[in-house]
DNA sequence: TCTGGGGTCCTAGGACCC
DNA sequence: TCTGGGGTCCTAGGACCC
């Protein structure tokens, strides 16, 4: 194993073979903090965070500084602030985000076709058939940071292993601003000493069940019978951790996954009772939910209404509609009749969310119904709006639909027709 | 400590069908 | 009367990840 950190020290002993560990994990340090600091260098070296300001609040990124107090992501913001009261807290600008992911993706897309983002930070690569153009992995690597650090003045980690799961790790023990390369033939010996936490789907609950098997190490499970671990986290679980644990991992670095979800939810400031308040709250969460379905071209055929009462007790109620649909009001009204079942009677409501399932692309039904013509005239109204802005829209189109079921926002198709393949044409 | 918002996946029970 | 087995779909809850 090798470890190279930010000052291109070699920390090793010997060359490093890296001939069989093709899969990259790149992740970049610290991601909303260092976007941050990029336009307030004044902040370098002191504690920030990014995150929710609010009392209820939490912490989504800390610098390097912060953890040094005990502060990590996901901490409720009050608790971040009681270990380190001179952090200096940023509100999250999440577009800026995209735009500084975008670029990195984009790097390393030059090196790789096969890339695989996991999130906003981080991304998977497949570099086997790259070694001709752009050298072996470890030197893929080591362009990769420093491409990223010359391009976008950001630090990133990256590990290089045989498989995405000991490639996460190893960029997780890189880190910050380091890389780490885990020769195929040493990827037990890596593994084994680590705690069970490291485990890719072990977190606070699964980490108890298995210390109660006696269970510390990631070389612990891997000794463990899989019967055994099967009465302890089930099947499914067991069978991963097992894999897993003896260094076998199959998943190939994926292009594209197909999204199975798209939901929307927020938490109030303080606690809502009045179910007027709680229903508004519901409709702009469904007319959310609603436009970015449209924009991916998908309808949902699950509607999901997700509610946390005032001692964080959630519920979720869902319900399956005979048509998929994108339409907000579609979507609000099953969500809000599962709502009425749930609050009443001076019930506090903490967060509210919505949530489509059973995703599916959006086509156009072969009979004319009124609904589907409603949920094209909110289509072109968005893309006029996308277009031009949202004073190009008049008033009269997003009133709604008059009494034959035609749409006063209709009218826009005429000219978008040539880049709207998949709008309707009933006469 | 007092808990965001975006998601994925798994489990388990019941309905329903053959 | 005292009752199969498998498959699929739906629903609710929960663990987990970033």
């Amino acid at each position: 194993m090798s470890k190279q950190d930010g000052s291109s020290r070699q920390v090793t002993t010997g060359p490093v073979d890296d001939s069989a560990t093709p899969i990259l994990h790149v992740d970049m340090d610290a991601f909303f903090v260092s976007v941050e600091l990029l336009s307030r260098p004044e902040l370098r070296g002191k504690p920030v965070l990014v995150g929710g300001t609010a009392g209820r609040g939490v912490v989504s990124a800390a610098s390097y500084e912060a953890r040094r107090f005990g502060v990590n992501s996901a901490m409720p913001m009050s608790v971040a602030l009681q270990r380190c009261p001179n952090a200096i807290v940023l509100r999250g600008d999440y577009r800026k985000y995209t735009e500084y992911s975008k670029r990195v993706m984009a790097i390393l897309g030059d090196l790789t076709p096969i890339v695989e983002p996991l999130s906003i930070d981080e991304a998977f690569l497949d570099v086997s058939g790259a070694r001709r153009l752009h050298g072996s992995p470890a030197e893929i690597a080591w362009t990769i940071r420093d491409r990223v650090r010359t391009e976008t003045g950001l630090a990133c980690s990256v590990g290089v292993a045989a498989s995405k799961y000991v490639a996460k790790v190893a960029s997780s023990r890189a880190k910050p601003d380091g890389m780490l390369v885990v020769p195929a033939a040493e990827t037990l010996a890596f593994l084994h000493p680590l705690p069970v936490s490291a485990l890719w789907g072990v977190g606070r609950v699964t980490e108890e069940s298995l210390a109660r098997l006696g269970l510390r190490t990631i070389g612990d499970v891997a000794a463990m019978p899989p019967e055994a671990l099967e009465r302890a986290v089930g099947p499914a679980l067991a069978g991963r951790l097992s894999r897993l644990a003896n260094g076998i991992d199959q998943r190939e670095v994926s292009l594209q996954r197909s999204e199975r979800s798209v939901g929307h939810e927020t938490t109030f400031g303080h606690d809502l009772t009045d179910p007027d308040e709680i229903r508004r709250a519901l409709l702009g969460l469904s007319t959310n939910v609603a436009a970015r379905l449209r924009k991916a071209g998908l309808t949902g055929r699950t509607v999901v209404l997700k509610l946390r009462y005032g001692d964080f007790r959630t519920v979720t109620r869902s319900r399956t509609l005979g048509e998929p649909t994108d339409v907000a009001r579609r979507i609000y009204e099953e969500a809000a009749a599962a709502l009425d079942d749930l609050v009443g009677d001076g019930a506090r409501v903490r967060l509210i969310g919505v949530r489509a399932e059973q995703l599916r692309p959006s086509g156009g039904t072969a009979l004319w119904d009124p609904d589907e013509e409603w949920r094209d005239a909110e289509r072109t109204i968005d893309r006029v709006v996308a277009k031009f802005g949202r004073g190009a829209v008049k008033p009269a189109a997003l009133v709604g639909r008059d009494g034959s079921g035609a749409v006063a926002g209709a009218r826009f198709r005429r000219p978008l027709d040539d880049d709207d393949e998949s709008g309707p044409d009933r006469g």
